[in-house]
DNA sequence: GTAGGGTTAG
């Protein structure tokens, strides 16, 4: 209905937007001002607007009309035509009138760049960086800044760094965005070394830099270092906006620290970000990682607008705190709200269901994944083999297992697992042999899982060797299931001056809960 | 009179 009024209204592109009503009528009256500095004002306008409604052909007729009357001279207005096609995808025109351009500048080069960046062609993006640069257009500290965007995109640590090189030569060494854009560039590389040192070389920071340092610990598993940045900024007086919040919501997250979490709370709501979707949807999965399900959803029920992603962060939550049957009453809300499911929420209702056994409908979700074509998905298959798997359905996992084009280190355990838990012990440990010679690096989750299908083979001797060789060979240290399932098996064979001798080897803290829990 | 850095769910 809503694209038949714009069909009705002229509208020939798709895109949404503020359209030109009647663009021959509008290049009419431009051409109708009197001097040429408010007929370019007006080009510059209406070519904006294009690129903000994402106007294709309305852009592409505005072009056409100032090649025929010999406007393309002017850079200024091929960088506003450069603009609309870059924001309206067509990388390839934006491209060639680049190319065409007598005298392209570093607006134009900039332009393009950034352009392709905001469409993930970070490669071609790199290619202009030094293109310009054999154009005889030396680089500027926003060339600097779109370039870097680019590696940090694609990881590309070694580009990353010479680029760096390159920014040092150029003088931009303390510019506060150049510093910030090369913190979030070894951020994104997984380099944190390099990004402290960025940030303890700057000379000036700001609430951006400070956002970024705090992204870049929690991005890289330093959680805790994300917290202290946080805390060392409000000592500094820089007042926090929604990314710091998010970003540092996300490291409470990952260290389930609930203290720190609420405390951060408590600003956001101060300044006012609570019911705004992305704070509101890293404070849903703090929640949810901290297990307290109904603070998680007090924020959910009082956010302003929601999205598929903090749809998705409540469901997870639900599924994660054994609230399987909430968490697909939710994923079905979610759809009747008008919001398609994506493989990131069906990964989260197939776990609902496999922590519910619920067989039946996880296969009507797999009936819907595959109406919507996203059975390929690494992570689809891995929930679906999981699935399949804790719902005694051996046979089905097998299958998608089978079908899975890219396998993961999830995709192996979910399928040991699946293997384990239903008795099939030589088959698990087939898997696991299958997934050592594929070179795929198993985890304690894997060992797991070999310890259980030992246990159901009633292969006393192979267990002990495959826990010895989860420290030993695998440098991964043996965690208290581990622990568990071999004294299991040691007992149930009999073996207990064996379970006994392991008892008293454990580490401290881990045989303490053992010894707690076998009583 | 164009171009620039940081954020969300499995």
């Amino acid at each position: 209905m809503d694209s038949a009024r714009k069909l009705a209204a002229g509208g020939r592109c798709r895109g949404g937007g503020s359209r030109i009503k009647d663009i021959g009528a509008a290049l009419g009256n431009v051409e109708a001002l009197p001097n040429q500095r408010s007929r370019f004002a007006a080009f510059a306008f209406l070519l904006q607007r294009c690129a903000n409604s994402k106007a294709l052909c309305d852009g592409r007729l505005i072009h056409a009309h100032l090649t025929r009357h010999n406007y393309d001279t002017s850079t200024y207005l091929a960088n506003w035509v450069v603009k609309m096609y870059g924001d309206c995808g067509s990388l390839a025109e934006a491209r060639a009138v680049v190319d065409c351009l007598p005298n392209a500048n570093a607006y134009s080069w900039n332009i393009l760049i950034k352009a392709y960046c905001k469409n993930g062609l970070c490669r071609q993006a790199v290619e202009c960086f030094y293109k310009m640069q054999r154009c005889g257009i030396a680089p500027t500290h926003v060339s600097f800044v779109s370039v870097l965007e680019a590696c940090a995109s694609m990881a590309a640590l070694e580009e990353g760094k010479l680029i760096h090189a390159a920014a040092v030569k150029a003088g931009y060494e303390g510019h506060v965005v150049v510093g910030t854009a090369l913190l979030n560039l070894y951020g994104k590389c997984g380099s944190l070394e390099d990004a402290r040192i960025v940030f303890r070389q700057m000379p000036n920071r700001d609430v951006v830099t400070w956002s970024a340092m705090i992204t870049a610990c929690a991005q890289n598993g330093h959680g805790k270092e994300a917290l202290e940045w946080y805390n060392r900024m409000e000592e500094n007086g820089i007042r926090a906006n929604q990314f710091t919040f998010v970003s540092a919501l996300d490291a409470c997250a990952s260290l389930a620290a609930l203290e720190q979490g609420q405390k951060i709370h408590t600003s956001v709501v101060l300044y006012g970000y609570e019911r705004q979707a992305i704070v509101g949807t890293a404070l849903v999965h703090m929640y949810g990682k901290c297990r307290r399900l109904e603070d998680a959803r007090r924020v959910f029920d009082q956010l302003h607008q929601r999205d598929v992603v903090c749809w998705g962060a409540m469901i997870t939550a639900c599924a994660q705190n054994g609230h399987g049957k909430e968490a697909l009453n939710l994923f079905s809300r979610m759809q009747s709200d008008g919001f398609k499911a994506n493989h990131i929420t069906y990964a989260s209702a197939l776990d609902a269901c496999a922590s519910l056994a619920a067989l039946e409908k996880g296969q009507e979700l797999h009936a819907s994944i595959v109406d919507s074509g996203l059975e390929g998905e690494t992570g689809i298959g891995n929930a679906l083999v999981d699935m399949y798997g804790k719902c005694g359905n051996l046979k089905d996992a097998r299958t998608v297992f089978s079908r899975m084009r890219h396998r993961d280190l999830v995709s192996w355990n979910a399928m040991i697992g699946a293997c384990a838990q239903n008795g099939h012990g030589e088959e698990a440990l087939d898997f696991f042999h299958q997934m050592r010679s594929k070179g795929v690096k198993p985890d304690h989750l894997t060992f797991l899982s070999i310890l259980t299908a030992c246990k159901h083979a009633g292969k006393v001797d192979e267990a002990r060797q495959y826990f010895v060789s989860i420290n030993e060979n695998h440098g991964i240290a043996q965690t208290r299931g581990h622990y568990m399932c071999l004294i299991d098996i040691l007992g149930r064979a009999g073996r207990l001056d064996d379970a006994e001798d392991l008892i008293k080897n454990m580490p401290l803290e881990c045989g303490a809960s053992c010894l707690q829990s076998l009583r």
